[in-house]
DNA sequence: GCCAACGTTGGC
DNA sequence: GCCAACGTTGGC
């Protein structure tokens, strides 16, 4: 992919220049990597999405979008913190690389399977907000929210606008 | 293209 | 640590 292509090219999978503010809601587990690594080392390349929805949310981050903090697997799953969408979607370099836990044997620099976003430290929640809790609002959450459906392991979310002002509304 | 087997996620 | 639910793999 030269600088020499022409820009209409790349166009379609943008989004227009001056579009709203999204908002997703991302796992992770905090023995691998908590909201106060977040917080120490500022801004973290999100590697190691191996699941295809998760990949096909990020791929439509754009920076300055809103991210919803979450710990999974831990004594306490909740949302402990906000973060911002840092960059735009770029190749996951683990998946070319051997040695890594990530490494796709299956994936080309040519066609990238997997990509990611970088995620920057905005600030910890005053109170973490259990997944028991935001359970109680499943009602007004909605059926179709991933956090809160039964089985779903999705990491990489939407959140809507609406979803996005209750939960931070519950800290 | 079906589906059994397997691996993973993640709440409990 | 258990296990339900889900996604992926690979034989056929």
């Amino acid at each position: 992919m030269g600088r020499g292509c022409t820009r209409h090219v790349h166009d379609h999978h943008r989004r227009p220049r001056v579009s709203r503010k999204r908002h997703w809601l991302m796992k992770t587990e905090p023995d691998a990597f908590s909201i106060d690594d977040l917080k120490r080392v500022v801004t973290e390349p999100w590697n190691g999405v191996r699941n295809y929805q998760a990949r096909n949310h990020m791929r439509q981050m754009q920076p300055g979008d809103g991210v919803l903090f979450y710990h999974s697997s831990c004594e306490v799953p909740a949302i402990v913190g906000t973060a911002t969408v840092a960059s735009e979607p770029y190749p996951d370099p683990t998946q070319f690389d051997p040695k890594s836990d990530y490494y796709d044997a299956k994936s080309t620099r040519a066609e990238p399977r997997w990509s990611l976003v970088d995620v920057k430290f905005d600030r910890k929640l005053k109170r973490a907000i259990p997944l028991e809790e935001i359970k109680r609002h499943g009602d007004a959450l909605g059926e179709g929210f991933a956090l809160t459906q039964r089985g779903s392991r999705l990491s990489v979310m939407p959140v809507t606008a609406a979803q996005w002002k209750l939960l931070l509304s519950l800290e």
